[in-house]
RNA sequence: GCUCGUGUGGUGUAGUUCGGUCCAUCAUGCCGCCCUUUCGAGGCGGCGACCCGGGUUCAAAUCCCGGCACGAGCACCA
């Protein structure tokens, strides 16, 4: 009835005899399908109206939600983080909505640093690159724009004085206690009523630093009877004497974010701000800001927090700290959720963007498993990963041939299963010794992956047919001619888990990225013709 | 406490604007089967969800009211 009144919608309102019409029908249906079965009823269905029984399936859409308000060519976009230490994945996020938005749309991205706090959240000289490399590997390409905050203090400096020129902003001198009981309480602070021309006088002495850290701060004027305490006269601009590592001493009012970020969005003509949930009120501060300076804010989006199953929880601050205690080598140490970690170990940058833009852009806060960020990289690098075996805990049997068969002394088996690398590994085996895995020796009767079914008996493994004769599992293994020593790096949660075996020595390339048969993705890290093949987990 | 936001299978996600073609999409996960493509590959099949309670309506995942749960902000951090 529903699909009736979705098909025709000419008789919605004609619904009620409708219902009736469907009732009688259903009924003679049901009666049927009682005394006959629904096979029966189905079929009396197909004879009178074939095409009802064809149900369309509704499909996913796919790729990002539309932007509101959006013009083609003309969207601005921004990403900011603090250049307190590289990209983590969670960073990985903003990149990827807000580049993809660009692609859309023809739009641009800016890239600002916000480094307006030099003693909470110190700015590190190194980082500042390290972003824009992070960007430029997740998105393919360098951000349109870059800019720091440092860099144009100036800006945000004049703006602080047209604040108070226009009587929109004040200096207070209230402790940050004593402010927030006023506010909490709906009550003006006294700095409040001060005219003009003592407001300028005392930013004067911000600058100069005649005032102190914490003596001083600019507020933007806003109500005292906002329902959210939180927007009440926030604020702006604070004193700050420590040394900034790009700037120096150069400046003693520095920005807080809200402001700051405000202005920068104007200067940049920024269109779309696409921010997480955590900073609504920053954007009710910034309008209420931005309705001083009679401009428009821009259209802004949210999305929700974000934790990885197996990172846990993680802050960039956190990650340098134990960085420096050695905890961790550095910010590629394979257990760390930075992007150059992921990198390093043979993630791939479109699997990523595939996975965030597949997450897409919700307020929700949700909890992935990097499982799934895996999986989007098994079926990105599959076809680009050439096979090798690398046989962990070997044992080493001898070959034997039964009494009809005649043991090739090379086999080739394709670098990759269909081919979509072409060519073939060549296993020379003349030697008749192999390595196989502790755990498959107790098995007896097994396949040689693309070579014969064994039985295997004491030290040796008889081959009993190059046909695959029945269901015996297969597994992987190496002619001895062919083993070199290898380590596996995997890690695994804070700890590091080396595994040793032999690895297949055949064109091993550091930086290539090899599906060991079995076993899983790794890299290889260790140069061309080492002694022993380094290897780095990816998964599985 | 105040302010704001979010609730769809185990995990994510589509559908919610404008109620009907939704016995709810897709991915991941899990289970089974097939396969000389090894596996966490591929193929096939299966499992599994609209937070709860009312209301409006011929019809509610979708609208209204009331609960509940979870999260965030309330920094002179970003």
């Amino acid at each position: 009835m529903g699909r009736i009144l979705g098909e025709r919608t000419d008789l919605r309102n004609r619904a009620k005899e409708l219902k009736r019409l469907v009732e009688i029908e259903v009924e003679i249906a049901n009666t049927l399908a009682h005394e006959k079965g629904v096979d029966a009823a189905r079929k009396a269905l197909e004879e009178t109206n074939p095409e009802a029984l064809n149900r369309q399936k509704q499909a996913k859409r796919v790729g990002l939600k539309d932007l509101p308000n959006a013009e083609k060519g003309k969207v601005v976009l921004r990403f900011a983080p603090n250049p307190n230490g590289p990209l983590t994945l969670g960073h990985a996020r903003g990149v990827t909505i807000n580049s993809e938005y660009a692609n859309l749309y023809d739009g641009k991205v800016v890239l600002r640093f916000d480094d307006t706090d030099s003693k909470v959240k110190p700015p590190i000289k190194e980082a500042y690159e390290w972003i824009e490399s992070d960007y430029k590997w997740l998105t393919g390409k360098k951000p349109d724009i870059i800019v720091r905050a440092s860099e144009r203090m100036m800006i945000y400096l004049q703006y602080a004085v047209k604040m108070l020129e226009g009587n929109f902003g004040y200096v207070c001198k209230c402790s940050a206690a004593k402010f927030k009981k006023l506010r909490d309480n709906s009550l003006e602070c006294p700095c409040r009523n001060k005219e003009v021309q003592e407001n300028l006088s005392d930013w004067k002495m911000m600058e100069n630093g005649t005032l102190k850290e914490g003596e001083a701060v600019v507020r933007v004027k806003t109500s005292m009877d906002l329902p959210n305490p939180a927007l009440r006269d926030w604020p702006a601009l604070r004193i700050q004497h420590t040394l900034h590592p790009m700037v120096g001493d150069k400046y003693k009012v520095w920005p807080l974010l809200d402001f700051q970020s405000a202005i920068e969005d104007h200067e940049q003509g920024v269109t779309h701000i696409i921010r997480g949930k955590d900073l609504m009120d920053s954007t009710r501060k910034q309008t209420l800001l931005y309705a001083h300076f009679q401009w428009d804010y821009p259209e802004t989006l949210y999305w929700g927090r974000v934790k990885i199953h197996e990172f846990g929880r993680f802050s960039t601050s956190g990650m340098r700290k134990d960085i420096e205690e050695g905890n961790f080598t550095d910010w590629d140490d394979p257990r760390l959720p930075t992007i150059r970690a992921l990198q390093r170990r043979g993630f791939n940058s479109d699997a990523m963007r595939a996975f965030w833009i597949d997450l897409g852009l919700t307020q929700k806060d949700i909890s992935v498993s990097l499982q799934t960020i895996e999986a989007f990289n098994s079926s990105k690098i599959d076809e680009m990963c050439e096979r090798r075996s690398f046989v962990r805990n070997p044992e080493l049997l001898e070959l034997k041939t039964s009494e009809k068969g005649i043991n090739n002394q090379e086999i080739s088996i394709n670098r990759h299963p269909m081919n979509l690398i072409e060519g073939a590994r060549v296993w020379n085996i003349d030697d008749k010794r192999i390595y196989l895995e502790k755990v498959d020796v107790e098995k007896e009767n097994i396949r040689l992956k693309d070579y014969a079914d064994i039985e295997i008996k004491d030290s040796n493994a008889i081959i009993q047919s190059y046909e695959r004769l029945d269901r015996r599992p297969i597994v992987h293994w190496l002619p001895f001619s062919m083993a070199k020593k290898a380590i596996l790096t995997i890690p695994q949660g804070n700890d590091i888990i080396i595994q040793e075996g032999m690895m297949e020595n055949f064109e091993i390339i550091k930086g290539n990225i090899v599906q060991l048969e079995r076993v899983g993705y790794a890299i290889i890290e260790s140069e061309n013709n080492s002694d022993i093949i380094k290897l780095l987990w990816l998964h599985g």
